[in-house]
Formats: C-alpha cells, sequence, structure tokens
DNA sequence: CTGCTAGCATA
DNA sequence: GTATGCTAGCAGA
C-alpha cells in the first residue's frame, strides 16, 4: 500500500435516505408498528461497515445536514422547497444514526448554517491541496464538480466510481466544467432551474462547441433553436443558477474540526466496542451484537460477523496481495485461494470439516440443472476468505487441475453429512449439480436467495443484487466473465484464475449476505417460520423436480400431426374467405384483411392503440362475418401445437421419455411457485381439445397417475381471515358454496337456486378473492355495471364480515405497506399510497387478492413438506411429480393406491387447523387426465 | 440478436 | 378484477 494519506468523507444526508428506503420497515419490536422504526439505522450501520471496509481511510467524517437556512435559501426562497418534509419514521431515526456513526469511529459533522456539500467541499479542497487522497462517498450527483486528480467519488451501493475519467465518460465534459453544466441542466431535486428543454445531452454539446458556461452565454445569440431561445430567455437566471449550484470550498468550520488545514482532527477512530454492543442489543440488532462479541473473544470461525471491526481484528487492512486473485475483489481485503494440489486441498477440507457453515457454490457447463456438469466448486467459511477447485476448464492456457471424480469423491462424505452446515444462494440447482455427479447434498440449512424472498418478496433475489443491496459490495458480474448472448463461452473456457476470483467472491458474498439476513429472521418468529417452510420446501422441490413426469412421445406426435392437418385446412378456408393469403400468426397483417379489407367495425383498441382482435373481439365479429369462427379455432389449434404437443416431447430427456420442470421459488410476489422449460402449471383442462394433452402425462407399466387437490382453498381461506359467520357456517356444513352464496344473493332456498343462479354466483365468488370492481364483474357477466354493483351490494349486506374484512385489509396495507397470509409471510404493496389512482388501484386490488393466495401457497408448500416426509418413511415408491398451486401430483406402483387414498388427502387436510375444514380430494387413473 | 407487444394457457 | 410463463411477430439494433 502506498504512503499517501486518504481522507474518506460521507456524504450521510444522502446515505440516510438509501438506508431508509433500502431496508424493509424494521422496528425495536419486531413486528410491533408502534415501537419505533429502526430500518434506517441499521441500514445506515450496513452501509458505513461497507465503506469502511472498502476505503482504506486515515481521516474521515460522515457529514449531514444541519436544521435551519442557509446563505442559498437567503439568495433564492424558492430552494429545496418543493421536497416533501421528510417522513417522521426517518426523522427519529436521526439522534440515534449519529451516536452509532460516532460509537463506530467517525467523526460526525452537521454544521448549522452550512450545507453538507459545503462542509465536504471545504474538506476536500482543503485536502487535497495538501496531496491527500479523497474520496467521497454519495449517492447524490451534484458533487461530481468536485472531481479531479486528488478527488473522486464513489456511490457505495452501485459501485460506480466518478474519478476524472469517469465523470467525463458520464457526462461528456470535463469534470472542471461540471458546475456549467449543472447550471444549464438545473437541479430538479433541490428545484433549481436551468434552461429549458437543455438537458443533459444539449448542455454537453453546447459545452464541447463553445468550452465554457461564459462562453456559450457570450454566443448566446448565435444558437438556433427552441432551445438557444429559451437560452436567451435564461439569461438573468444563469448567475444566480450558478451560485445556487457550486459547492462552496471555502466555508469556515471553526468550532467544528479544530487546527484546519491540518485534519489530525478527524482522524479516523477505533469503533468503541462495549457502547456499541450496548447500542446494538438496545435497537433489537441482536446479530450484530452478537458479532461484536465474536469479534472481541475467540469464536467459532463461522460466526465471525460479515463485517470484522478493524481495529479489533487487526489485519482487516492488511495488504493481501501476494494471493493470486486478491485485486479482482477490488478494494476489499480478501484471500482467495486457487487448489492445484492435494496439499492445499486437504488443508481446505480440514477447515470444511471444522467449520460451522460452510457457503458453497458450483460453476457449471449449463444453466439446464438436469444436464449441468461441475466445471470448479468454491467455499467461504470466513467473510473475505475463499477457496476455488478448478475442475474441468479446458481453456487455451488452462492449468492442470485435480482430477474432477476423485476431488468429488473426498468431498462427498463432508457433502452428504448432515450434520456439516452449508449455507448457498438457490441451492435447489445446486443440489441438482451435485446430483448429477451421483452426490446428494445433505445438510443445507440456509439460502440466501430464499432468506431476502422472505424478508423483501417484492425485491430482486439474485446475489449480485443481494451484495450490492445489504452488504454494500460489488463484484465480477458473469456477463464480464464470460460475455452474453451468442458471444457467450463456456464457463470451462474462462481462464482459472478470473474463474477463481469470480467464484471465491460468490460464495464469500454469500456468506456477508447470510450475516446480514439472517439475524433480521431469526429477530422474527413469523418471518422464520416462513423461512423455514421455504427451506423445507426448496428440498421437496428438488425431489419433484428430479423425478420429472414420464411424457408418451407418441400420444403426443399424433395429435401435432392431427393438429397440424386441421391448421393447414383452416389456414386454407381463411385464404379463401378473404381472398388472399396472409399470416394468421400476424395481428398486424389480421388488422389489415379484418378493418380494412372486409370493412369490420372496430370493437376495441389494445394498449398501444391497435386494433384489437382478442378472443373477445372475434366471438363478437363472428356473430356478423365468417371469418372470425376460422381464426378463433386456429389460434386455440396453434397455441396447442407449437406451446404443448411440439414443446413437451422436445423437453422431454431422450433417455428416459421424461420432462423435468423447474419451479421458481423466489418469483411470485405472494408466495406462489411458477415452473417453466416447459410450464407445467398452465397446461389445458378446460376444453376438450386441450384437456387431451394431459392424457400425454403418464406414469410407467404397473405405475399410475394420482391428483389430489384442495377443493375451494382460497374461499375457505377468505372465511377464516374474514370470520364471517355465513361463510363459515356453509363450510362447516359442507355445503356447495356456490349454491350458498346464491341462495343467498337471490334471496332463494338453497334447493331452488337455478344453475344460472350458482354460475353467477360462482363468478362473484371468484370477483371476490380478485379484489373485484363492479365494472369487472359486470364485464364478466355480460350485464349492467349497476346490477353487477346491486349484485355486490346484496353480497356484502349478507356476509359483513367479508366487507369488514377487505376494509380492514385494505386499511392496513396502506399503513403498513404489506399484508399477511395467516402463516406471517409478508407481501410488499410499493403502490399502495401511490398518487396514480390506477396504480392504487391495483395495489388494492392486489392487497385483498393478495392474503388468499399467499396463504393458499403457504399451505401447499407445508402439505408438500409433510408428504414428502410421509411418503419417505413409508411408502418410498409414491413419487411426486407436480404442483400446480392447489393441486399434487403423483406417479405411484399400482399397489400403493389404497395407501394414497386413505392418507394424502387427510396429510393435506390436517397440515392447519383453520376456522373451516380443509378438504382435499384425490383421483387416480392411468395418466393425469384420467387422475380427476 | 434483443426487447417489446399481443394474445392466451393455468390456478 | 389476482398471480404467473410461453409463443409468434415485429421493430430496431
Amino acid at each position: 500500500m502506498s504512503d499517501k494519506k486518504t481522507l474518506l468523507l460521507v456524504d450521510g444526508s444522502s446515505y440516510l435516505y438509501r438506508a431508509f428506503h433500502a431496508m424493509p420497515d424494521l422496528r425495536a419490536v419486531p413486528g410491533d408498528p408502534a415501537s419505533p422504526a429502526t430500518g434506517a439505522i441499521r441500514g445506515m450501520i450496513n452501509m458505513m461497515q461497507a465503506l469502511r471496509k472498502e476505503v482504506h481511510a486515515d481521516y474521515a467524517a460522515c457529514v449531514f445536514d444541519a436544521k435551519g437556512p442557509t446563505f442559498r435559501d437567503a439568495i433564492y426562497p424558492a430552494y429545496k422547497q418543493q421536497r416533501n418534509p421528510m417522513p417522521d419514521d426517518l426523522r427519529a431515526q436521526i439522534p440515534p444514526i449519529h451516536e452509532v456513526v460516532r460509537l463506530m469511529g467517525w467523526k460526525v459533522l452537521d454544521v448549522p448554517g452550512v450545507e453538507a456539500d459545503d462542509v465536504i467541499g471545504t474538506l476536500a479542497v482543503t485536502a487535497a491541496r495538501q496531496g491527500i487522497e479523497v474520496v467521497v462517498s454519495s449517492g447524490d450527483k451534484d458533487l461530481a464538480q468536485l472531481v479531479d486528480e486528488h478527488i473522486t467519488i464513489i456511490d457505495t451501493m452501485n459501485g460506480k466510481r466518478r474519478d476524472v475519467a469517469g465523470v467525463e465518460a458520464e457526462f461528456g465534459v470535463p469534470a472542471r466544467l461540471m458546475v456549467d453544466f449543472q447550471t444549464l441542466v438545473g437541479d430538479q431535486v433541490d428545484n433549481v432551474p436551468g434552461v429549458e428543454k437543455v438537458g443533459p445531452k444539449t448542455a454537453a454539446k453546447w459545452l464541447q462547441e463553445y468550452g465554457s458556461l461564459d462562453a456559450v452565454v457570450a454566443s448566446a445569440d448565435k444558437i438556433k433553436g427552441v432551445a438557444g431561445e429559451n437560452l436567451r430567455k435564461a439569461l438573468d437566471w444563469l448567475p444566480t443558477g450558478r451560485q445556487l449550484l457550486t459547492i462552496k470550498t471555502d466555508c469556515d468550520l471553526n468550532g467544528w474540526v479544530e487546527g484546519l488545514p491540518s485534519l489530525d482532527a478527524i482522524t479516523i477512530g477505533a469503533p468503541d466496542a462495549p457502547r456499541l454492543k450496548d447500542f446494538y442489543e438496545q435497537y433489537g440488532f441482536k446479530g450484530l451484537a452478537r458479532a461484536l462479541g465474536d469479534a472481541t473473544s475467540s469464536a467459532p470461525v463461522a460466526a465471525t460477523p460479515a463485517v470484522a471491526m478493524p481495529g479489533q481484528s487487526g489485519d482487516l487492512f492488511a495488504d493481501h496481495s501476494a494471493s493470486p486473485v486478491a485485486e479482482a475483489a477490488q478494494h476489499r481485503a480478501v484471500v482467495y485461494d486457487t487448489i492445484l494440489n492435494w496439499t492445499d486441498f486437504d488443508h481446505w477440507l480440514q477447515r470444511l470439516q471444522k467449520a460451522e457453515l460452510v457457503a458453497l457454490d458450483t460453476e457449471t457447463t449449463s444453466l439446464d440443472e438436469m444436464r449441468a456438469e461441475i466445471v470448479g466448486i468454491s467455499f467461504s467459511v470466513q467473510p473475505g476468505e475463499a477457496a476455488y477447485i478448478p475442475l474441468a476448464h479446458a481453456g487455451p492456457d488452462a492449468p492442470a487441475q485435480l482430477p474432477r471424480d476423485e476431488v468429488l469423491a473426498r468431498l462427498a462424505p463432508w457433502l452428504e453429512d448432515g450434520k456439516r452446515h452449508k449455507l448457498g444462494q438457490h441451492i435447489k440447482y445446486d443440489r441438482h449439480v451435485f446430483a448429477n455427479h451421483g452426490i446428494e447434498v445433505r445438510g443445507y440449512v440456509h439460502d440466501t436467495m430464499l432468506q431476502s424472498y422472505v424478508l423483501e418478496v417484492h425485491k430482486p433475489h439474485n446475489l449480485t443484487s443481494l451484495a450490492e443491496r445489504h452488504t454494500g459490495r460489488t463484484g465480477i458480474s458473469y456477463e464480464d466473465l464470460c460475455g452474453k448472448g451468442a458471444h457467450q463461452i463456456p464457463f470451462a473456457q474462462v481462464p482459472v484464475d478470473k474463474a477463481a476470483a469470480y467464484s471465491c467472491e460468490d460464495s464469500d458474498q454469500t456468506l456477508d449476505v447470510h450475516n446480514a439476513l439472517w439475524p433480521l429472521l431469526q429477530a422474527d418468529d413469523k418471518l422464520r417460520f416462513i423461512y423455514e417452510l421455504e427451506i423445507a420446501s426448496s428440498e421437496a422441490l428438488f425431489r419433484i423436480e428430479r423425478n420429472g413426469v414420464l411424457i408418451d412421445a407418441p400420444t403426443l406426435a399424433a395429435q401435432s400431426h392431427e393438429l397440424g392437418q386441421r391448421i393447414v385446412q383452416l389456414e386454407t378456408d381463411a385464404y379463401a374467405i378473404a381472398g388472399q393469403p396472409f399470416n394468421l400468426s400476424s395481428p398486424k397483417q389480421l388488422g389489415e384483411i379484418f378493418f380494412d379489407k372486409l370493412g369490420m367495425p372496430v370493437v376495441k383498441k389494445t394498449a398501444t392503440g391497435a386494433r384489437s382482435t382478442d378472443e373477445e373481439v372475434l366471438e363478437k365479429l363472428a356473430e356478423d362475418y365468417p371469418l372470425p369462427a376460422k381464426l378463433l379455432e386456429h389460434r386455440s389449434l396453434v397455441k396447442l401445437k407449437g406451446t404443448y404437443t411440439d414443446k413437451l416431447a422436445q423437453l422431454a430427456l431422450p433417455r428416459t421419455g421424461r420432462v423435468h420442470t423447474h419451479y421458481a421459488q423466489a418469483v411470485a410476489v405472494t408466495g406462489r411457485l411458477s415452473s417453466n422449460d416447459p410450464n407445467l402449471q398452465n397446461i389445458p383442462i378446460r376444453t376438450a381439445e386441450g384437456r387431451r394433452i394431459r392424457e400425454a402425462f403418464v406414469a410407467p407399466a404397473g405405475c399410475v397417475i394420482a391428483s389430489a387437490d384442495y377443493s375451494q382453498i382460497e374461499l375457505r381461506i377468505m372465511a377464516h381471515l374474514s370470520g364471517d359467520h355465513a361463510l363459515l357456517h356453509a363450510f362447516h356444513a359442507g355445503l356447495d358454496v356456490h349454491r350458498a352464496t346464491a341462495a343467498e344473493v337471490f334471496g332463494v332456498a338453497l334447493d331452488q337456486v337455478t344453475s344460472e343462479q350458482r354460475r353467477y354466483a360462482k363468478v362473484i365468488n371468484f370477483g371476490l378473492i380478485y379484489g373485484m370492481s363492479s365494472f369487472g364483474l359486470a364485464k364478466n357477466l355480460g350485464i349492467e355495471t349497476k346490477a353487477a354493483a346491486a349484485y355486490i351490494d346484496r353480497y356484502f349486506q349478507r356476509y359483513p364480515g367479508v366487507k369488514q374484512y377487505m376494509d380492514e385489509t385494505k386499511a392496513a396495507a396502506k399503513s403498513m405497506g404489506y399484508v399477511e397470509t395467516v402463516f406471517g409471510r409478508r407481501l410488499y404493496l410499493p403502490e399502495i399510497n401511490s398518487p396514480n389512482g390506477p396504480r392504487r388501484a391495483g395495489a388494492e386490488r392486489a392487497a385483498i387478492n393478495a392474503p388468499m393466495q399467499g396463504t393458499a401457497a403457504d399451505l401447499i408448500k407445508m402439505a408438500m413438506v409433510a408428504v414428502q416426509k410421509e411418503v419417505d418413511a413409508h411408502q418410498p415408491g409414491i413419487k411426486m411429480i407436480m404442483q400446480v398451486h392447489d393441486e399434487l401430483v403423483f406417479e405411484l406402483p399400482e399397489g400403493d393406491v389404497d395407501w394414497l387414498k386413505s392418507h394424502i388427502p387427510r396429510l393435506m387436510a390436517e397440515v392447519a387447523a383453520l376456522k373451516v375444514p380443509l378438504l382435499a380430494e384425490v383421483g387416480v387413473g392411468p395418466n393425469w387426465d384420467k387422475a380427476h
């Protein structure tokens, strides 16, 4: 490391807001909205720790805006006037944030009458003049004007680094012209206007052309167009604008930083561990407190905190550049090993065997989990330390590597030992990868992807995002390493040193993210329960995916052929009616034929203004024209052939004839699973035509298919959540719930309900689950909006508990920002208080639906875990092969049918005790269609 | 080659 | 009116 000193300045005010918005709604008493908010404090701690780890500094200060007016308010009263007041929840967290930052060893500055930017500017320039390197951390672009050879700006949240070259690359003007640039563009956030209609592009163009703002002003007459006119209009304003936007570098900091220009007064200090620990405990940050305790004593390696405290661990900033890949970890002090011989391997295996928790990650030949083969494996047992074992790198300069099979054989006892705890990001994938090599991993106790999914369901859950959000770290991206699209190279072609840096970083970051998230889950019993449910479900899903479903390829081929012939016939018919050939699958060409050539009326427009030809429109047009009916049939047949009969056969593994879907466990915001490649959750059932596809989902000789599904699960959940007496009664009495609803809404006896009335009631019941409006119900029933509104009124009169529940749910969503399932899964609704009416209304409907859909998802996950456990213990011949939201599908030997019929529905029904009984029904047959 | 839209399959 | 995933066509690289 160089002898040069470094000053680190943090724009505390920008950090505050980021911390506040980036973190979930944490409370001092978890789950109690009345207790003080602590999310911003926690976020601030995370960010400051990450920063301190990333930047080695000798001097440091964290600078906040103080209360009260500044010189800018005096020269421009509208300055920052349009800003929303700080949320109360954030304001209350500011004093503790100042306190904890001080305890962490930082100088905290909030100078009355001087904005944070000006304090930063003054200190930065003072230091730079003495040849001290200055790093300013801020999410705010305004500070870019400070950049010079000695001063750089970094944004720890996204890793962006603005140095002299970076500023020029980003804005198109050199750093010394940034003030001129900002003056022309203006600053929306601070309510400082620039030149109207002049954005970054125009501003950069002018400055490149004329060289400075003064020169642009001097040539204002010559600039053409609207922008030129606006520039001339703004000439009087620009000097004031420039004054407002110029960061001051000569503020009087007397009384705040003693002895300037010497920076000794802001020398970075060691954290005050004992008082920090008290602080963490007081605010409920158990993980941080524990980490601190461990850092001061000699604890097991795996329990070492994500962020060790400098000054206690001693060598955190020590120079590890001797490590072959240390430089790839950017600013963080890390030790990443590459294992190429048995001596190093044995050393690491010993560490794995001793560690309480190990993060691991595999690099493979494919994203397809059934086909992927291992190219390398990385491990991390302690933050900042990891090792990579390259096993199948075949690039031009690839070194000799340890033999893969032998390495796996020597690792297998550890991998398969359930008492040796492991951690990963998306562990289901790695389970498959190891299974492809005959290894059944046991002891996978944590998955950072699922931690994030349970804590913040609506945010991205890939490791890169998690590391950025929770550790402030960025790293090597997969695309940097392998390229993208057609140019992407296989991982095995990546040079070993680069692969090692990448893979080690992944394991290391996984451990870091775990250390940030696991304490949050541990502190909340309900979230912890949901997380443990997800971990258990992950294994059950792995089993389902691994089993796969046997596909009867000849049946599908015959169906494809038949569909193909009928499609060709329909096309011929359509061309004859239209008087010309055209592409029936092209909405654009369809519009031309329908509306221009044949003169059909436009029924409705699409979202982009095109003339719609969807099913509803075609149904309507079919009343008066012959072509739409042909098209409707063509559409449905093309969909069946293209999406199902052709595709399923392609996706089956040739050797086994089975398809292996992928269940996405961290995608749906309600807690449901989703299925892809192929999607087995949207196989047709409603039409006889489509339903035939299910005949191709078969069992091998001697086996049958069984399907067990929950009956009316979401309505039962609605009864439970609302506690409505009439609805509870209907389920307790075992009534046909749609018939019961019809009897209430139409005011007739149960046995007098017509099939038409029952059909209406069924639509109403579904509408309720979807947070319906009278408009939506009317459209669905083909009646007037008024009539639909009358039905809804009538329903709520008869089921007042349901009405009350829905109102309360919406209110809860608005105040908390999320709703919960019966079991405490949180479902966030970021737009519930949006100023945009339609978006807010959409969020309100989602708020109604989410607890019901989400509770159903919780229940079936609990059922899957229970069923898998029971089957493993008593009937290992039974394979669970699919999940379709409220249905579980099995393949089983014929001899196990009786056992399944008597045990599985019971297990499913007894998985939880709600205020209404749960009911699961089972069917058995030679294929999925006949199993219903 | 990539990203978007229109349309449609399921619970 | 809720929640998903997949296909074909098409426009702009």
